[in-house]
DNA sequence: CCGGATCCGTAACGATACTG
DNA sequence: CAGTATCGTTACGGATCCGG
């Protein structure tokens, strides 16, 4: 029983042969938000059969993209987490879920629709400059569609995490329409619009320093800061 | 008969949603280098049943992501070709198509695996800043492998067209593993194994253009050019 | 020949039940 | 908790056929 090829000598083909079949990539996103166990990835990627995420964890093991670990006494369970070339491909993944985030979310959230914080954070926590975070410190606990998730930066390390944080320095309130128009177009200068829709709580020059950090790439920003 | 979804609401699993079925991708690779016919596609695509082609065509038409255009007489047939929205996906494929040639080419090419030069070009091609080529005109003939493609660069605007160009200024002959080196990763200066796999013909200063514009990202130089 | 549509066998997937 | 085992359903692959 080989498996499925396209037999291309090409690397998007190659990368797909390897990762293309359904639910890899999701799996390597879940894994972007730090380590999970088995049942940490039944319960967020609904509607995967058990047999088939037993199989792609094997597969992804297989081929180098992530690995199983033992944690520490008395934790007595394990977790699965990307190596360097599973995290090299996770990056390599940001542009196409920015491009689902400005081209496919013209129709809201459906009501049965899943969502997870920390699916949009690890994405969008890919597109900050680590060179613009040197000497920062700061945490910033977001809950986008009324779920929660923390991004950490520490002086050019950038780390997204799943659910509520210690010490945050500033609350981001906000619907993911508003921060995916926030981070993914060039927004109207004043924010008017996404005003309405995002509430920041917390220190003034670091909630600045995080609309910046969303908006401000190439060296251009998109859009400046509305802070109360 | 409802199409398959992972109903997440995130741009990855979004994407994935519209673009992550077998075969997809491969076609908007394909329309990268430039429009082509129905049967284009069934002869490039080795290995695709006619009908799943016929069934990809229409949900990438329907959902916006390429036309159907009728060509002028006396051609009579019609082409396939990227929309705006298409061609920012393609964009967005770039990284996971490098992620391959850096990553999956330990394995060399198989003997019955199809290669055409125009699937490595239109991705090396994505790298080329336009910004660096403002004033050129020039037009490479590339055999990689034996394949032939061209890549035109027109005062800012690089295009790939598979097989052989007219008025070429350079031809560059060599394998997809060395040319996959050479733009993906930190080569030797002296680029002394390349050489022996890579053979430029033609104008030298042109031809030095392209080595730097192949090699030379994010500011600094990845390799010194050897010519011939 | 081009641009598909139809049919059918096989492989992949989805849901649930079960086990160490 | 971390998976196997089983089984019905869907998607894919290959071939053939059909209208312009």
């Amino acid at each position: 029983m080989t498996r499925r090829s396209y037999n291309q000598y090409c690397g998007l083909s190659r990368s797909l042969d390897l990762v293309g079949e359904r639910w890899t990539l999701l799996i390597v996103r879940e894994l972007m938000s730090g380590p999970k166990r088995y049942s940490d990835l039944v319960d967020t990627l609904d509607g995967i059969g058990t047999n088939l995420l037993a199989s792609r964890v094997k597969q992804l093991d297989n081929d180098g993209l992530i690995t199983r670990k033992q944690l520490p006494p008395p934790a007595a369970s394990q977790v699965y987490e990307l190596t360097p070339a599973g995290r090299e491909l996770a990056a390599a993944l940001v542009p196409l879920a920015v491009w689902g985030l400005r081209h496919r979310f013209d129709e809201p959230r459906r009501g049965d629709e899943n969502y997870r914080a920390e699916w949009t954070l690890v994405f969008l926590a890919a597109l900050i400059d680590p060179a613009a975070t040197t000497g920062v410190r700061a945490v910033f606990q977001f809950w986008i569609d009324d779920s929660p998730a923390a991004l950490s930066i520490d002086n050019g390390r950038v780390v997204v995490t799943p659910g509520e944080a210690d010490d945050t320095d500033v609350v981001v309130t906000t619907d993911l329409r508003t921060l995916a128009d926030l981070a993914t177009r060039d927004l109207d200068p004043d924010l008017t619009k996404a005003a309405e829709c995002l509430m920041i709580d917390g220190d003034a020059t670091v909630a600045q320093l995080l609309l910046e950090l969303l908006t401000e790439r190439d060296g251009r920003s998109h859009a400046r800061a509305v802070c109360c």
